[in-house]
DNA sequence: ATTAATGTTCAGAA
DNA sequence: TTTCTGAACATTAA
């Protein structure tokens, strides 16, 4: 499931697209329910269609690709998208295509096995409304200690359910939520408002370092196999995982005691009792 | 054959 | 204001 490193890997394997111009768009239709409807098709034929991409960005869980005409092309991938440039794990659920002219890269996909995310034009001033409306918070990459403190510390809720949400801070998704916590010592069940200074220190220390070293992997593949990165490949990031998906096993820094899972939100949170303990 | 589980986001409710 | 719940979706495991 995409969260910031694997998105960061959607981003960086589209890269060459800058300069290129666009030369055309496809809807593949593939399910009952298509990714994008005709209103928003025509306006990707009026405001995408013969301009070139001047950057590719991404802002936590989605990638951006900026126009030279202040539109942008976002691509959201929710649970199960990907943003290919080749070979898409199977036809069958290719939702869009984007075609480009004169440049290294000939087409970029949208390929979506549940059909949740989704691919949507917006212009710099939707995008610039969305954000002035605190839709996502500060990317977690870029977020400083003094901002995340700032904005986590008055709320009642678990420090991981904190984490999980995008307006409050904006990239980490479940499986970084516990591997951030882990590598920063602190219980998932801990409330926000009861961590101290040097607790939010270490947890901003400890997601850069987490989300930095899966970047550098390019991502985790879970065992479904779903996420790839733009060439198709996997990740390998999970083998690196200490906690996530690992109950039952035991903790790989204490060596003691075996990961626990619990359930927080309708989501599974994975820890160790004995590095992350309560207070 | 049916049911649960998966995890992200959003709408709507508490 | 903040937090919580259920729905959207497709596929797999039980």
């Amino acid at each position: 499931m995409p969260e910031l490193p694997e998105v960061e890997t959607m981003r960086r394997g589209i890269l060459k697209i800058v300069g290129s111009r666009i030369s055309g768009i496809a809807l593949i239709r593939c399910t009952r329910r298509p990714i994008l409807v005709s209103p928003a098709l025509r306006r990707f034929r009026e405001h995408a269609v013969g301009h070139k991409v001047i950057a590719v960005d991404r802002l936590g869980k989605r990638v951006v690709v900026r126009l030279e005409n202040r539109y942008r092309i976002i691509f959201e991938p929710r649970m199960t998208g990907l943003v290919l440039v080749a070979d898409p794990p199977t036809e069958c659920h290719l939702r869009f295509r984007i075609d480009f002219a004169g440049g290294k890269i000939a087409h970029v996909w949208y390929w979506d096995r549940r059909g949740l995310g989704s691919v949507r034009l917006v212009s710099d001033a939707e995008l610039a409304d969305q954000l002035g409306r605190g839709a996502l918070g500060p990317d977690a990459l870029s977020i400083t200690p003094a901002e995340l403190q700032e904005r986590l510390r008055s709320g009642k809720r678990a420090i991981k359910v904190a984490l999980l949400d995008q307006r409050k801070i904006a990239g980490i998704g479940n499986l970084y939520a516990a591997e951030i916590l882990h590598l920063a010592r602190i219980h998932p069940q801990r409330r926000c408002n009861r961590l101290r200074a040097s607790d939010w220190e270490r947890l901003h220390d400890c997601m850069h370092q987490v989300l930095q070293k899966a970047i550098r992997f390019e991502g985790s593949t879970l065992a479904d196999g779903t996420y790839r990165n733009a060439l198709n490949q996997a990740g390998g990031f999970q083998n690196h995982h200490r906690v996530y998906d690992r109950a039952g096993e035991l903790c790989l820094t204490c060596g003691e005691k075996p990961i626990e899972r619990i359930v927080q939100a309708q989501r599974s949170t994975f820890f160790c009792g004995k590095c992350q303990p309560r207070r």
